[in-house]
DNA sequence: GTCGTACCTAAAT
DNA sequence: TAGGTACGAC
C-alpha cells in the first residue's frame, strides 16, 4: 500500500519533469527560430514597415537591421524645429490671394481653438455652441471671400504606433479634470479645463452637419487628417491647406499656410516649390531628399538616431549624392558592428562618426507590426506616393 | 555649433 | 494641442 503511493508520486513528479522538459525545448527552439530568423531574413535589405495598410502615408518607417541589433527610424508627426529651419522659404499670404481657389483645412486646428473657448462647458457636458460657431465663423470667412474650403477631419482610428502617445495623453486629460473642479483659483480651473477638453466624434459630427448645410465639402481620414490634406494637394484637389502640421510638406502638400489668422485673413505659406531655399549649397536637393532628412531628424514621440537632428541628417543627404541612403546607413551601421573603432568613409562629414557612435546604444525598438519587405515600385513612385494612391478611394463624402 | 530635455506660452470671447 | 525657448552636454 505505502510502496503504491510512492510509486505514484515517483510517476507523477516524473510527468512534470517530462512536461517541464518538453517546455524549455519548445522555448528554446521558438528563441533559436527568430534568432536564425532575424538574422537571415532582414540583413543587409532595406525593409518598410507597414503598421497599417491604410497609414503608411502617414507613418513612413524604415527599419534596419544591423549586425545583431536594429535601429528603428520613425518618423512621424511633427518636426519641432521644422519650420524654423524652413524660414527662407516662407512668406506672407493673405486670403484675398487665395480668391477663388480651393483650401484643404486641417479641421483639427480650428476644432481646437473652438473648443478652448468654451471649455469648461465641453468638459462638464454643459450646453453650448460657441466651439461650432467658432469653427463655422472661420469657414464663412473663407466663403466670403471665394474661397472654397474641403474640411479634412481625424478618423476615429488610432495609429498603432502613437498608441502609447494617446493613452499618456488621455491619461492626462482625466487628471486634469478633477484639478479645474477642485482648484480655488479660476486662472488654474481654466487651465486645467482646458487641459481635460477632447475633441469627441460627437464634436465633429456638429461642425459635420453644420458644414453641410453650407454645402462644404469633407473628408474624415481614416486615421490622420495630414496624409488625407497631402493627397488632396498631391492631386491637385486642392491648391493650399491651412494647418499647423510640418509633416504635411514632408509628404509632398504643394502649398500649406501655416499660423492662419482669421482675424486678418493672413498666414505664412510655406511652398514646396521654395523648399529648396532653406537648403543652401545642395545642387540636387529634391523633395526625396528632404523627406529622407526629415526622417533621419526623427519626430517627437519615438526614439529617433540620437545626436541626428534637422543639421546633421541635412549634411549626410547633401553628402550622399545618388547613393541609397538606406544602404548607406545600413553600411554605416555594419562597419560599426564589425570595427570597434568607426571611421567615417570619404565624403561624409566629420560630425557623422560621433553620431553612427551612438547607434550601439540604441535601445532595440520592435515596431507593433510586422514587417514587409520595401515592394518595387515602379520608376519614380515613392512608397509614400503609393501609399497616397491606396487612401485616395477612402471616404470622400461631398455634401449632400 | 548641434542636439536633447524640460519648461513655457498661446489658442477664444 | 502645438510651437518656441533656455540650458546643459558633447
Amino acid at each position: 500500500m505505502h510502496s503504491v503511493v510512492h510509486s505514484n508520486k515517483f510517476t507523477e513528479n516524473r510527468r512534470l519533469i517530462i512536461i517541464y522538459i518538453i517546455y524549455i525545448i519548445l522555448y528554446i527552439s521558438v528563441y533559436i527560430f527568430i534568432a536564425v530568423h532575424e538574422y537571415k531574413e532582414p540583413f543587409g535589405s532595406t525593409y518598410l514597415c507597414h503598421h497599417y495598410p491604410d497609414i503608411s502615408c502617414a507613418l513612413l518607417s524604415n527599419t534596419l537591421h544591423v549586425m545583431n541589433f536594429h535601429v528603428n527610424i520613425i518618423h512621424r508627426m511633427g518636426i519641432k524645429t521644422l519650420l524654423p529651419v524652413l524660414a527662407p522659404s516662407t512668406q506672407q499670404i493673405n486670403i484675398k490671394d487665395m480668391k477663388g481657389t480651393v483650401v484643404g483645412i486641417d479641421a483639427s486646428c480650428w476644432l481646437h481653438k473652438g473648443a478652448f473657448a468654451c471649455a469648461k462647458e465641453l468638459v462638464l457636458g454643459l450646453p453650448t455652441d460657441s466651439h461650432v460657431n467658432f469653427f463655422m465663423s472661420c469657414i464663412d470667412c473663407l466663403l466670403h471671400n471665394d474661397v472654397t474650403p474641403v474640411l479634412v477631419f481625424d478618423g476615429p482610428r488610432t495609429l498603432p504606433a502613437k498608441a502609447a502617445v494617446a493613452a499618456e495623453r488621455k491619461r492626462k486629460r482625466a487628471l486634469a479634470k478633477p484639478n479645474a473642479q477642485t482648484t480655488t483659483d479660476p486662472l488654474k480651473a481654466r487651465t486645467s479645463y482646458t487641459a481635460a477638453v477632447e475633441i469627441t466624434p460627437a464634436i465633429v459630427d456638429r461642425v459635420i452637419e453644420a458644414s453641410k448645410e453650407r454645402e462644404v465639402d469633407y473628408v474624415v481620414a481614416p486615421y490622420e487628417a495630414d496624409a488625407q490634406l497631402a493627397f488632396l494637394s498631391m492631386n491637385g484637389a486642392v491648391q493650399y491647406i491651412i494647418s499647423e502640421d510640418s509633416d504635411l510638406l514632408v509628404f509632398g502638400a504643394k502649398q500649406v499656410i501655416y499660423k492662419y489668422d482669421k482675424a486678418t485673413g493672413s498666414g505664412q505659406l510655406i511652398t514646396q516649390n521654395n523648399l529648396h531655399l532653406s537648403f543652401k549649397d545642395f545642387p540636387d536637393f529634391s523633395l526625396e531628399k528632404f523627406r529622407m532628412i526629415c526622417i533621419l531628424a526623427g519626430c517627437d514621440y519615438l526614439k529617433s538616431i540620437f545626436g541626428i537632428g534637422p543639421n546633421m541628417a541635412t549634411a549626410f543627404v547633401k553628402a550622399l549624392g545618388d547613393r541609397n541612403i538606406f544602404q548607406e546607413i545600413y553600411n554605416l551601421g555594419a562597419i560599426l558592428g564589425t570595427e570597434r573603432q568607426y571611421k567615417v568613409p570619404d565624403g561624409y562629414p566629420d560630425g557623422l562618426k560621433k553620431a553612427m557612435n551612438t547607434f550601439k546604444h540604441q535601445t532595440v525598438l520592435h515596431p507593433d507590426e510586422g514587417y514587409v519587405p520595401l515592394r518595387p515600385y515602379p520608376p519614380g513612385v515613392s512608397a509614400v506616393d503609393m501609399d497616397y494612391a491606396r487612401l485616395y478611394p477612402y471616404q470622400f463624402c461631398q455634401a449632400t
